[in-house]
RNA sequence: GCGCCUGUAGCUCAGUUGGAUAGAGCAACGGACUUCUAAUCCGUAGGUCGCAGGUUCGAAUCCUGCCAGGCGUACCA
């Protein structure tokens, strides 16, 4: 909460109180006092409710006990223009400007760490986003997901947290010996085979480039055609393992490109390989949660909430991904994590009670699990949707809208909607560099400040820092409001990060940036008169470190220059 | 059928967790560059917050029931 906000609540309990003892109000029964910012400018800086909450327990009209408030209404440090009633009995708050400028002085002395604080106390807290097959290459969704996922772990790293980013890599199962037929058929064809391309295999033309690389990998021992000579099942094999790892690289440098790093790649396989599936299935059968059925094993997951029980182990001995699914988030919090985040996409979203029932067979509560889904990603050009098939293929990959459009923007873009709405991405616009495509205003802001900064320095002015009889030549009303916005930002972050909706950051940035374009066209910054001109450009130079810190979060860089 | 998400200005979307007269951008119309970056700004116009009830001082926001769209509902991933 802003330092403000305390003092005007303090206010109020103290008015509040000397209006008990004084025999104004009949009881002491407060209630917890909120004090709000009005959106209108005309019903103050800050606003209660309070007399409204207490009417039924004071038993007096709501305008009558504003009254008591206000006449007790106590300003030591004279921050206050004016009080006032207003409707059914709001009690509105104008501070005086002056009381406004600290707000710049700890925005300067905080820099970086403005807006920063301790709401996670260190707390441990996994947060696993993108997590695609390394079946093929990223596309727009998973872009999406990278970006919020990304945003939300810089947020709460922000805010306190202890933050681990990682990313579940489907090593194993099925979808991997696909991927591995389908190149080692790709293989064959190149070596002249003629061979019946199934529909159920991988279609996309990085298959033959694949297939490719696995002939180039081999050639430098023999022809290349190694894989002829072995089992099919042997070759299969290969075929995966090589594409797989060929394809994980490959994410791993569009996501890098993308601005996001992982602390940790979790492989799925790895959770065979160290008996963490075996261990927790034969745990939960000693314990009945799983049973058997008609040759299969059953999660008792109806008993958990979830609409009927799922299998882990098919009756043909394969498990289900549910199976890995249930170690691996076992071993999430076993690694000493109290929060854990999911980010998937929202088709998923029949998979939460089957996770939730996991978890809290494994002695967790499902509090502790967090899922963001992301609402679908619509790629368009021009307003024309753009053709994104996985079966055919056909599909715009995420580093050919990086390379289009640039990271800022797709990043930005991303985070211009709250996930749980869907999302229209228009390549087009992106590209555009007006209003429409907000990217570039916010940026804007932070390149024209850094002019202005620019020219300051070369005309001799040097260390911008605190001065008392500077800062208070900051009286227009555009700069008080430029401060009023700034002053918000830390309970934005902090709401943000509550929420996981790195959306409020981005609104919150658009509206600073507007606040400042209209204070730029309507005042200069450097005048004639030095004491003016050194007001503000420390005023200047605190929008460009919150333009800064916002767009940090956002995972989006703040250019110099445009 | 059941479950999840969405429904706010012509279009794309916000809406401080229940507050006062519901806000931006785009599109439309009219203005502002000899001055720190016009990738900007100022103004005009635009609304039955899907519909109907309910809860209370007060509802876009909470509850119920409908309507419309998207997604999901496998011994798939």
């Amino acid at each position: 909460m802003s330092k403000m906000k305390q003092k005007i609540k303090n206010m109020i309990y103290n008015a509040s109180k000397d209006a008990y003892d004084k025999g104004t109000l009949p009881s002491s029964d407060f209630p917890e006092i909120e004090v709000e910012e009005p959106k209108t400018g005309s019903h103050g800086d800050f606003s209660t409710n309070i007399s409204m909450i207490m009417a039924s327990i004071q038993k007096m009209p709501p305008r009558k006990i504003a009254e008591a408030i206000i006449k007790n209404i106590k300003d030591p440090d004279g921050i206050l223009d004016k009080t006032e009633i207003a409707g059914p009995g709001f009690v509105n708050f104008f501070l005086n400007k002056y009381s406004w400028h600290p707000v710049l002085r700890k925005i300067h002395d905080q820099d970086a760490l403005y807006g920063s604080s301790n709401i996670g106390e260190g707390k441990k807290i996994q947060i696993e986003f993108v997590s695609a097959n390394p079946t093929g290459p990223l596309h727009v969704g998973h872009g999406r997901g990278a970006a919020v996922g990304d945003s939300v772990a810089n947020i709460l790293l922000f805010c306190g947290y202890n933050v681990k980013k990682e990313y579940y890599v489907n090593d194993s199962g099925r979808q991997i010996n696909t991927l591995g037929r389908s190149v080692f058929l790709r293989y064959k064809e190149l070596f002249g085979a003629d061979v019946q391309f199934p529909e159920d295999c991988y279609q996309g033309d990085y298959i033959r480039n694949l297939s490719k690389k696995v002939r180039a990998e081999k050639v430098r021992n023999d022809n290349g055609d190694k894989l002829l000579l072995m089992s099919e099942e042997e070759a299969i094999t290969y075929c995966a393992h090589f594409a797989a790892k060929n394809i994980l690289s490959e994410i791993k440098e569009d996501l890098e490109s993308f601005g996001v790093v992982f602390d940790r790649w979790y492989s799925e396989q790895s959770l065979f390989d160290s008996g963490k599936v075996d261990r927790v299935i034969n745990d939960f059968r000693k314990q009945n949660i799983i049973f058997e059925d008609n040759g299969a094993l059953w999660f008792r997951t109806k008993d958990f909430g979830d609409e009927k029980n799922r299998v882990v182990v098919r009756s043909n001995g394969l498990t289900t991904y549910f199976a890995s699914d249930i170690a691996y988030h076992q071993d999430k919090f076993d690694r000493g994590f109290e929060k854990i985040i999911d980010v998937w996409g929202a088709d998923h979203h029949g998979y939460i009670p089957r996770i939730s029932a996991a978890i809290e067979a494994s002695g967790h509560t499902r509090d502790k699990f967090n899922v963001i889904l992301i609402q679908l990603v619509n790629l368009l050009r021009n307003g024309e949707p753009v053709a994104m098939s996985t079966r055919s293929g056909e599909f715009v990959t995420l580093r050919d809208v990086i390379s289009e459009v640039g990271s800022d923007a797709a990043r930005f873009i991303f985070l211009t909607r709250h996930y749980e709405s869907a999302l229209d991405f228009d390549l087009e616009l992106a590209k555009k560099k007006t209003n429409d495509n907000p990217v570039y205003y916010v940026q804007y802001v932070h390149a024209r400040i850094s002019s202005i900064v620019r020219k300051a320095q070369e005309s001799g002015i040097g260390d911008i820092t605190w001065n008392d009889a500077a800062i208070s030549r900051l009286n227009e009303p555009e700069e008080v409001q430029l401060i009023k916005i700034m002053s918000r930002y830390p309970e934005i972050v902090r709401c943000s990060a509550e929420n996981m909706e790195p959306h409020r950051i981005t609104y919150y940035l658009m509206s600073l940036a507007s606040a400042f374009h209209s204070y730029y066209n309507k005042h200069r910054v450097l005048t004639d008169e030095a004491e003016l001109t050194f007001g503000r450009l420390y005023l200047v130079i605190a929008v460009k470190k919150i333009i800064r810190n916002g767009l940090a979060l956002l995972g989006v860089s703040a250019p110099e220059k445009m």
